[in-house]
Parts: C-alpha cells; structure tokens; sequence
DNA sequence: GGGAGAGACGTTTTT
DNA sequence: CGTCTCTCCC
C-alpha cells in the first residue's frame, strides 16, 4: 500500500499524512479518523526511507499505545513491524533505566500497588498536612509540580512542597521503592539538566495521540526530546477529562503559540457516530462556555440516523435489571457480546450489571483496576508472597507490620527506621534483632509483636513451599471458596496450568503484571463494563450509559471551590459524557445502526447514593430521589424523548 | 502507642 | 450507609 492510496488530495487526512512541516497539530474529534491519517503519515515516512526506530509513537494509556501499535504494525509498510507505540510511562522508564539514572541515585525500579500506598501515608502524612494534604502533593509531584498549564514544570514553588518531596525521596529510598507516577519527573529532570542527552536527539519524527490527556510536565518531556524530530500532536481540547493528573484543555490549545510556525489542522467529518449521535453529541459540548474555539462535528449521512434511546426506570435496581434484559435480548438477536460496551462511571451501578450478566452466562467482562487486591485479606497474602520471595522486600515488610492498626503504628515504624538506618542494617534485620532480644529500641513492642506473627507465618510458607512447592503456597494463601482472594486464586492457577514448577520469584512477577498490566484483548468476545475514561480510544456498535443521574453525571462538584472552579469542574464532567456518547459506531452496511442507549433511574437506597458519593435531590425515609443528567437536557431537540424503561 | 468517638468522604489514570 | 481519618485522652 502507499501511503496516498484512496486519498482525496483535498482532504484534511491527505494534509497531515503529507505535511513536511516539522510541527503539525491536529485538533480531531471523536471518531473523525485520526488514527487513519497518523498511520498514513507514519507510512508516508516509512516510504521515504525514514529508520523505524527514529520514529516514536506515545499515547497515554496502554489501550491507547497498544491499539496505535497494532495498527501501525497491520500497515503492511516494509519496516512497520519495527514501529513502537508506548506509553508515555514505558517510555520513561526505559530511558532512565538505559542511562542509570536511577541507580546512580540509589533508586530500585520496585513499584509500588495501589494499597501499598497506605502506610507510605500514614508514614508521611503527620509531617505534610495529613493524609489527604499528602495525595494532592503526590499528584503535584508526578506533576514535577507544574500544577497549572502555564506552571514551568520542575521547580518547586512552595517550601513546603520542596520538605515534601525531600521526605518522599527518603522514604522511597530507605524501601526500595518506587511511584509509578515519579517516572515522569525524573525524566524530565534529567533531560533538562543534560541537552546533550542522546534521547533529545535520537527520534527524527515523534507523534503524540491524546495530547490533552498530557499534563505540563508530560509535554515538557516530549518538547525535551524533540531538539531534532519533527513533531505532529494530535488530540481533542473537548476531551481532555484527566485535570485530577493535572493535565487541561489549555495544554493543546496553547501549543501553537509555544510551536510557531506549526501546521494546525482539523478532522471534522464524524465518521463513527450515527448522524443523531453526532447532533446530540455537538448540542452537548456547545454547552461548554470555556471553549476558545467553537467547533462542531460534522455528521456523514451515509452512516445513518442510528438508534438512541433514553430510558428512564423508578429505581436503580430496575435499571440494573433491564439493563440486564437489554443485552440478553440483544444477544439472544445475534449481536456478539464484543459489540456491547457498557459504561458506568461507579462500581455500584456497573458490578450488580456485571454480576447480573454473567448469572445469565453472557460472556462479560469488568474493567475496573486492579479489583484483585480489593479485599483486605488478599493484600495481606499478596504481602506475604512477596516476603516469601524476598525477605528484603521492604515495601510489603512495612505494609504488614503497619497492618490493623489505624495509623499503620507509624511512630513506632519511625523509631524502627531510625534504629535501621544508624545501623545501616534493613528493617527486617533490625526487627529481627529486636525480636530476638539483640537490641533494643524503646516504643516499639506492638511493631515487634507484629513481626513475630509475620516472621512465623513466613516460616510455615517456607516449609510448605519446600514440600509441596509453589502449586501449595498458592493454595494455602488463595484457598478455594474465600471470595476476598477468589480472583488472585483463579489468576494464579491459570499462571501455573502449564508451569507448575515456577520459580516463585518468577511466579510473583507474573502475577504482579497479570493484575497491575492485564493483557488487553485483540479479539473482543465479552460485553465490556467499565468507566467512561477507561472508554476513551474505543467504539462500538451497542453502546449503554448508565446512571445518568445529576450528582453522577456530572458528579457533585467539591465544596469550597470558586464559581470558576465548580463551572470547570462541570465542563470536565460535560466533556467525559461527550467522549462516553461519542463511542458509538454505526456500521450501517454490516447490519449495525449504531445503537445508543442512556438510562437512568429516579431513586435508590440511600445507603447506595451516599456509598456511591451521589448527592440525592431529596431523601425520604432511606430512599434517595435522583433526577435527571442536565447532560439529557443539553442534547436538546436532536436527542429522541426519554421514554420508560 | 493505641483506643474511643466525632467528623469527613466516597471517582477517574499511569509500569 | 460504611470506611477511613483526625483529634483527644489515657
């Protein structure tokens, strides 16, 4: 294939595969083929000649990079299969890995989960303002504290944020750890201090897809390694829906004024979305008063008007249940379960689907995070997995000598880590010392009886793997029938069907990427549940929303913030059902009108609204009364009538 | 250091 | 409504 093959020389697609300017922008909007016309592009410069391997493709998500991937790979260009597509994270990562940037300054690639954040918390939060203080600073430091668009990433504005930042440094230091997060700071540090860096000359053509999705310091680093590339940004100032990370709308709005000279195209034509969808989807956005340039999709007729719906139930179990009903009726028609995509943007509207669906045998599958080590009692085992593995693995070590105890017992922990450090010794050497009457450290007896527990069960684990291996441990720590580890049980076994003889260092790393980077399916078989940001990148034919509900969405905007703030915040809100409506696609030729279907219901228990963080319109006696999404109002005329469920 | 009781908050993402 | 967090007190 050549890259100008079937392409109207006039058409905005041809414009960004051709353009030999060395920045492009390209503003798309939902479904208008961006990933089309960068593929042509990457073809394009694969056919003049261009290595592969100075050309770098990054998104933000791993749905993102590995879709980007397979399609620059299915180009049939001789060379695609060199192509990389990564995340911007990966990308990182290796290259302060490559360049020993972590180990000259004493870092250990260990990251941390989710739940292993806790004591880290409970460890820091006394000196930096409490807990919730200490989230929004962890958020302001993957930031390299560029909190704002306009902020210069990588100098730290406040006192306080620089005692911060020293204190996480030491206390990922002293455990071997690492924020995944923390990645994108050190790069960009790095490569400022150092323009003679060989990655801020190595690519020669970068591009960059869901560029709003990028924060300050996630465009400082690609500015940083563009000295010699010529670069094409592509994105969606309308759905920029990450502000919790940082990034905003500003970031791909003022990229020509820091780019001059640059190429600025649009992709218009919604060739996804249903001609009603993309009325609605237009209604919708037009809402947003911050929103410097106006634009509107513009809708194909040949795709059809496509079938949306909007339905209203009394409560939300009857919402869940026909749901439910729906997509049964819809596979029982014939429709492939992997055309139905439902999203909901909380677990206690999208689980009960799920379990619903899958009582039902339709095949369904539930993309919420890292849900294995939801329960309490499988982080635990998770935990002394890891400790069997490596004693030295000082994260899990803290995590389960803090473990029941509201404040992790970090005062005792701090005299611990005191004690270990003048000895220059670990904490497991130092609470073994302790333990055995060795040493003696004042105020940390409830610690060191916590060690002792663990330190015996480590050691029943020990003699078990040494009997009946890994196959046992498993067994042991993930026992049929205990629905808090029924998942880490089932994942496990499946890891170890056709290996049961795995080294349990290899094991645990396994199972460590099989929950933290689960692999993404090429050939989608399962109804998919899942929020609307995990929705971003994707389409398909059947596409359900559910709980349009004010105080969902949008959700309830915080207390204390401006009339700025608040609108800001409900602009965001706007902008993630517009990326949630926007995934439907209608392929009228293959029998698929594009089917879009809204639901929402008037009341649930209270106990579910306040569970859930929805705020009621009004409660009475236990039952909260919800209205209607403004969203459904907004779409106007072009959206159909809500009609009963 | 840790327990009791009052008060706040609940989401979304990245190897 | 639960769970987590914070403060106060022993």
């Amino acid at each position: 294939m050549a890259w100008s093959d079937a392409l109207d020389p006039q058409s905005p697609a041809f414009g960004i595969a051709a353009s030999a300017n060395a920045r492009v922008r390209v503003i798309a909007g939902p479904g208008t083929g961006k990933s089309f016309a960068m593929k042509r592009r990457v073809a394009r410069l694969l056919e003049e000649g261009v290595e592969p391997a100075s050309i770098l493709a990054v998104t933000f998500t791993r749905v993102a990079a590995e879709d980007l991937h397979r399609e620059l790979v299915g180009m049939g260009v001789p060379g695609c299969e060199a192509l990389n597509g990564v995340t911007i994270h990966s990308l990182a990562l290796r290259i302060l890995m490559r360049n020993h940037v972590l180990g000259a300054t004493g870092r250990i690639p260990r990251p941390l989960n989710d739940f292993e954040l806790k004591p880290l918390e409970a460890d820091l939060a006394d000196a930096h303002g409490g807990v919730r203080e200490l989230r929004k600073k962890i958020k302001a430091f993957e930031a390299a504290w560029a909190r704002l668009q306009q902020d210069e990433p990588g100098y730290v504005q406040h006192p306080d944020d620089l005692a911060f930042e020293r204190d996480l440094y030491g206390w990922l230091i002293f455990h071997r750890a690492m924020l995944i997060g923390e990645v994108i700071p050190q790069l960009y540090s790095y490569l400022h201090a150092n323009p003679l860096a060989q990655e801020r000359s190595e690519f020669r053509h970068i591009l960059v897809d869901e560029f709003q999705d990028l924060n300050r310091a996630e465009q400082g680093v690609i500015a940083l390694l563009s000295d010699a590339a010529d670069v094409c940004i592509v994105g969606d100032d309308d759905q920029s829906i990450y502000s919790f990370k940082h990034a905003h709308p500003e970031g791909i709005r003022s990229w020509l004024a820091t780019n001059a000279g640059a190429d600025d195209l649009t992709l218009d034509d919604c060739r996804r979305c249903p001609t009603q969808v993309v009325a609605m989807a237009n209604a919708l956005i037009a809402s947003n008063v911050n929103r410097p340039i106006p634009r509107a999709l513009t809708p194909l007729a040949a795709n059809g008007g496509g079938d949306v719906r909007i339905l209203q139930y009394a409560t939300l179990d009857d919402e869940v249940v026909g749901v439910t009903n729906l997509i049964s009726g819809m596979v029982a028609g014939g429709i492939p379960p992997g055309d139905i995509l439902v999203l909901a943007q909380r677990g206690v509207i999208g689980t009960p689907i799920y379990e619903a669906l899958h009582a039902r045998n339709i095949p369904v599958r539930s993309y919420y995070a890292e849900a294995e080590l939801n329960a309490q009692n499988a982080q635990e085992r998770f935990a002394y997995l890891k400790l069997l593995v490596d004693r030295e693995d000082r994260v899990a070590l803290r995590w389960l000598v803090g473990l029941n105890s509201a404040n992790w017992r970090c005062r005792g922990y701090r005299r611990l880590r005191g004690y270990a450090d003048g000895q220059a010794i670990s904490p497991w050497q130092a609470l073994c010392a302790i333990a055995d009457g060795q040493a003696q450290v004042a105020h940390t007896g409830a610690l060191v009886e916590r060690f002792r527990v663990i330190r015996a069960e480590l050691d029943r684990l020990g003699t078990l793997h040494a009997d009946v291996g890994v196959l046992g441990v498993v067994d042991d720590l993930f026992p049929e029938g205990d629905d808090g580890v029924r998942d880490l049980r089932a994942l496990s076994l499946s890891l170890l069907e056709n290996d049961a003889g795995m080294m349990p260092e290899d094991f645990l790393t396994r199972l460590s990427d099989a929950i933290t980077k689960p692999e993404i399916p090429s050939e989608i078989e399962d109804v998919r549940i899942m929020s609307l940001h995990k929705s971003k990148g994707l389409s398909a034919p059947v596409t359900i929303i559910a709980g349009c509900i004010e105080g969902l969405l949008p959700k309830q905007p915080r207390d204390g913030l401006s009339a700025a703030e608040t609108l800001a915040e409900i602009e965001e809100q706007r902008r993630l059902f517009y990326v949630g409506i926007s995934r439907v696609k209608s392929s009228p030729a293959a029998g698929k009108p594009g089917t879009l279907i809204l639901t929402n219901s008037r009341m649930m228990p209270l106990a579910t609204a306040m569970g859930a963080g929805i705020a009621p319109a009004q409660v009475n006696y236990g039952d909260a009364h919800m209205i209607t999404s403004r969203f459904i109002r907004e779409m106007g005329a072009a959206a159909p009538a809500p009609v009963p469920g």
